[in-house]
DNA sequence: AAATTAAATTAGATATGCCTAATCATTTTA
DNA sequence: TAAAATGATTAGGCATATCTAATTTAATTT
């Protein structure tokens, strides 16, 4: 018994948000993300709420139960897996692997995913930096320092992104700002906050306080 | 602009039933193929009509168009280099990747195919011996020519199975018939046409004309 | 050629997932 | 705290893709 790709996908971003509004996920940012009008979503909640996979009341925010998370997690893990597995062996830019791996993660073969995992040798992080879950639904805490939130004379490595755009992906790549490039802070402006660094011990160059923000560092 | 899934499952049938109905295809056995009932099918046939995919004369049995073809071989292309490449690279036995197979067909992404064939070396055939068509729609001629074809004495390759049953390809993988065995014919039974045959010149075994006729040879 | 059988279509219904317009509830602001 | 603004839900529709029951058309049999 599986689910619909609608439901999926409510799934999955009532559980992104969940992480971001504690006191529980509103109807609004649902429709937001999803691209979808507000009472379509509370329609979806009303539906969601009959089979389990969230705690809704009305006029309240929504809460996935743990039966919600854990589809929730197996879709992430797909899509994250997916991500990983075009940019490692079919060679895709790390902006181009969304579209595709939305639509992948709604395969449905748990012997699949699994085999997946291991030709992939069971990686725990996604192109973007983001982690994977295991098949246990187990995930690995998810990077939260951003590169704006260190003082000048810091040096950090970039291990993954808060934007995921396409924009905002080829912009950073330019600038040879991929996961694992090494950040030297050399200065911040105190009038924008903007941040001048050096990259891998390159020359030096100017990043907005909104990049940096969109930077995860370690 | 793509076309749903639905939509695709009824072009492809259509296509695979046009070669053994050159006369048109029946609303019937697209029925039966797809496990829809008639009046499901009839309607969908007058919207496949209205959009140029098929030609369709109520009463009277449809053709494919130009364009409908097309789609129809965009859509084999991709379940058999998705089973090539389920086989080939997470070692999923033949009789066990057609359910994936038919999920993965429906990705939309001419990019995905194009690596995807490449990463499997522009493979000609897939694990069942059916022709893959290339990134045009050009398709090898199938194997055409059964075992129950041939004459006491003859020596010949098998290159295909015409029936993807999970039950039949374990039966004859449990022989050793599986694509590329040789299969030397010792004697056919006239009572009921069956074959004594020796597999890869091991023991004799017995094969019923039923088997036979689902065993592409040349 | 008429009667029967088989196949195909129409008519009418249902579930999913989306929409807009209108209403209701909550939160914020004056 | 009353009014205004924001957010959420209900009401009523629409398209897709399916179904069953009834009807129509074509094909087969006698």
């Amino acid at each position: 018994m599986g689910f619909s790709h609608a439901e999926e996908n409510y799934l999955k971003v009532i559980y992104k948000l969940s992480k971001l509004q504690p006191k529980g996920v509103s109807t609004k940012s649902i429709g937001e993300l999803l691209q979808i009008k507000s009472p379509t979503v509370s329609d979806m909640l009303r539906k969601l709420g009959n089979k389990k996979l969230i705690k809704y009341t009305k006029y309240k925010g929504v809460f996935l139960t743990v039966k919600g998370e854990q589809i929730a997690l197996k879709v992430i893990r797909k899509h994250r897996l997916w991500e990983t597995f075009l940019v490692q062996k079919f060679k895709f830019k790390w902006d181009e692997v969304h579209y595709i791996a939305e639509q992948l993660e709604h395969i449905d073969s748990r012997e699949l995913v699994n085999r997946l995992d291991e030709y992939l040798d069971f990686p725990q992080f996604d192109p973007h930096g983001d982690p994977i879950p295991d098949e246990n639904g187990e995930i690995a805490e998810r990077h939260n320092k951003t590169l704006d939130q260190v003082k000048k004379g810091s040096d950090v490595i970039i291990v993954g992104v808060k934007d995921h755009s396409s924009e905002f992906l080829k912009y950073i790549e330019s600038l040879s700002l991929t996961l694992g490039a090494k950040v030297s802070v050399m200065d911040v402006i105190n009038y924008d906050k903007s941040f001048i660094v050096k990259v891998n011990d390159g020359k030096e160059i100017g990043l907005s306080l909104l990049v940096c923000k969109n930077l995860f560092i370690s």
